[in-house]
DNA sequence: TGTATTTTATTTGTCGACAAGAAAAATACA
DNA sequence: TGTATTTTTCTTGTCGACAAATAAAATACA
């Protein structure tokens, strides 16, 4: 038995090309559940150290970070995650809501029946994290729901659109439910179930209206939040 | 006259930023111009060597590239320009003829009086094109007309995913106009005209109509020209 | 004391080198 | 001659180091 592998060293034992992804995945946990706030900086040799790697791997993570619009890269400057820009969302919701009809609607028309039940394995995490009133959990599950959605309709221009508006998503209502646990998520449960009724009918016309309801549910009440916050904690 | 650049160098000087930005604007344009076909493999020391820099900046570039679908990399193996689906271009069509409709509708809704002088440049730089057929000029302006109205329409995640469609549709309307060279085009500098003048009346619905008349009108020609070459050449 | 200039420090962008992985080539074996 | 195994080659992924660009600190000067 050749002794390669001198296990007197802790973890030093890393595959070739799963460096990036990891950095990636763990940045990119960290900045949707804002443990990692808009506006934190990023520094690479510190990451570097913590993760015991070269920035190289680090380096690469982080274009795609910006790639993606999570961060923000000043030439020659720090990088540092992305801010929100609370003053004008109408932007981000009107192309959530659009894309929230689109996908709903396409999956009705497209999918096939090897999708229908990791569609309904989402919808049974998201329902148990409203259960046991798990806010981090039932954000991450409602992204990954709608995203099943969206797959199943397989158009991957509008999947990825609506990945990236998901993802500002969660970092936009993880300050909802910082700040009030409202009990409104039962209500997101039902309406959850009756698009994958739709979707399963085949009934194109219903996926479509649900999906814009949801959509302009969810728009509705986090205006209606940050309509109450906005008189008190303007500052950031 | 402190002589820090001493000349005998040939072009040896290159800012500090600018590695990646110049590399990643000459593969994107070679490869939206199909200089570089679909399925081309990159070589990055190749391209090191070539523009007289490190690997670092071109594979940063790279991993821009990919991030945008237009390059794919196999881990460990060779990266190459994507390929395009050309059995299955629905999923594109779908999304290219929302993305013409929301953004006009939205210029409409949206635009500064300041934008409207730029989206003229453009659709006059496309007529030019027109005249003298130079087809490589005339599908980047074609994007570069549409993107700039995208852009007046304020909305960031229609405009990056917009962006990243005309992109495909060059690459696709290169094949076009590389087969024949039509002579349809003097139509769309008349639709452009139009949705020019809907916007600056803002007019929302008119500008919706023609968006999405102006994309069917593409999709229905590109569609026909495919049917007529794939009778020909399935080959590739 | 307040402003302008120089110096230091910190962080990024780039480089050359090396090793791991996979394909291609070469060899062994039937 | 055809298949399995080894060797070689080639490309990528990672590393540590250095230099440029900027910000912060320190100094000079009024």
């Amino acid at each position: 038995m050749t002794d390669i592998d001198t296990d007197n060293s802790p973890i030093p034992e890393r595959k070739r090309g799963s460096g990036v992804k990891m950095v990636y995945d763990l940045l990119r946990d960290e900045i949707l559940d804002l443990v990692l706030p808009p506006g934190s900086p990023i520094d690479e040799v510190q990451l570097a150290e913590r993760l015991k790697m070269s920035r190289t791997p680090i380096r690469e993570a982080l274009v795609r970070l910006a790639g993606e619009g999570l961060i923000d890269t000043l030439p020659n400057r720090s990088t540092m995650v992305a801010n929100i820009d609370f003053l004008n969302l109408n932007p981000f919701f009107d192309a959530l809501v659009l894309m929230y009809r689109v996908t709903t609607r396409l999956a009705a028309q497209n999918h096939r029946p090897e999708d229908l039940p990791i569609i309904r394995g989402f919808h049974e995490d998201y329902a148990a994290a409203v259960q046991t009133r798990d806010a981090l959990t039932m954000i991450a599950t409602n992204a990954a729901f709608h995203a099943a959605i969206a797959e199943s309709g397989r158009n991957p221009y509008f999947t990825s659109l609506f990945r990236r508006l998901l993802d500002e998503g969660r970092r936009i209502l993880r300050l909802y439910y910082q700040s009030y646990d409202e009990q409104f998520p039962q209500r997101f449960v039902d309406e959850h179930a009756a698009m994958i009724a739709a979707i399963a009918a085949r009934d194109v016309e219903a996926a479509d209206r649900l999906g814009k309801a949801h959509a302009e549910q969810i728009v509705e009440q986090v205006q209606k939040l940050f309509a109450r916050n906005n008189k008190l904690d303007i500052a950031l």
